[in-house]
DNA sequence: GGTCTGATGTCAGTCGCTGACATCAGAGCC
DNA sequence: GGCTCTGATGTCAGCGACTGACATCAGACC
């Protein structure tokens, strides 16, 4: 991270990563995949949180609101760790390659929420045009999130969104 | 493409693709930035394509009707080149970098998208959501589309996604 | 015939990443 | 205390993607 933010990420070579961390080039590649995975390596318990809070959600729950709670949840766990989740964002905005990471990463979050919203019984295509809306919220409020520098509480920014996704549809 | 499909993306190394086309490694890397570009060389006139029919949908229509517009004329087109959009289809599946790119092809569109609407006078963050919802129902859809051997009609699933996302939200 | 330009070839080099094998420190056992 | 076993680390050689610098060459235009 310290190096990412000082040199950029590809200008930082993997020597130098593991020259600063007192450790081997071959090291580095033990412990993460590839150069970029350095970013992502939370993204497990990330969606495990996400995931989790919608299986727990009451059944009562419609797919979206459902789907909102694990949202909720996992913007709340950003809002505590706001300046590591800003350098972070702001590494990941300077770099094409990054972008592309984060993208399979929302997909894979995506694809896990559509699993779990199958779980509660929600039918195909709804459960995966669900997953798909609701990381579209999720998006968008976290970019909300990071652009403004006032630090608005993201948590009220996703149920901002939500508000918003309903007003499109029924608008028809 | 060739290449990419006998041997999968992985194996194929870009002095094969130079030699199968008479040419050098490095004439290749002139006209693509990298060997994964191949694949995605045709994704600025689809974006121009999406794009321009959502700006010449009639002024009336709401945010997610242009929208659709412009979904349903991509639609169509991918419909005439049905053979080469599954083999293109295939070969992404295969290989989790090329989803990547993929991904963040999506992500561009969906900005294109976003600006388009913009210019129709739809405000933030409406634009955005609009934007990232209509990207989703295409996904979803064009899974479904690639999925199915019976080869159903394109347009008309992009058709069926939309009529669902407007079920989801009106339920609540 | 001459010049100019854009595309291609050549070459050397960097960097990400991997496989194979060696080393070494600590855990647990006798 | 000595032994073995295991997991983490180091070492080394090598492949393949990608780049910069310079040379070459064919066709366009004058």
């Amino acid at each position: 991270m310290e190096l990412y933010s000082e040199l950029g990420f590809e200008k930082t070579t993997v020597a130098e990563i593991a020259e600063r961390a007192g450790l081997t080039e071959r090291t580095f590649f033990r412990h993460f995949a590839d150069k970029r995975e350095v970013l992502f390596s939370g993204a497990g318990e990330f969606q495990e949180l996400l995931v989790g809070n919608v299986a727990n959600a009451p059944d009562s729950f419609t797919p979206i609101d459902a789907a909102a709670e694990g949202l909720l949840a996992a913007a709340a766990v950003l809002q505590q760790r706001e300046e590591f989740a800003r350098q972070r964002a702001n590494i990941i905005a300077a770099n094409a390659e990054l972008q592309e990471r984060e993208l399979i990463k929302f997909a894979s979050l995506s694809t896990a929420l559509a699993d779990t919203l199958r779980a509660r019984g929600v039918t195909e295509p709804a459960a995966s045009l669900t997953a798909e809306v609701a990381m579209a919220v999720f998006r968008t409020a976290f970019e909300r999130w990071i652009d403004q520098v006032g630090g608005r509480d993201f948590p009220q920014l996703v149920r901002d969104s939500l508000e918003e996704l309903t007003a499109l549809t029924t608008g028809r």
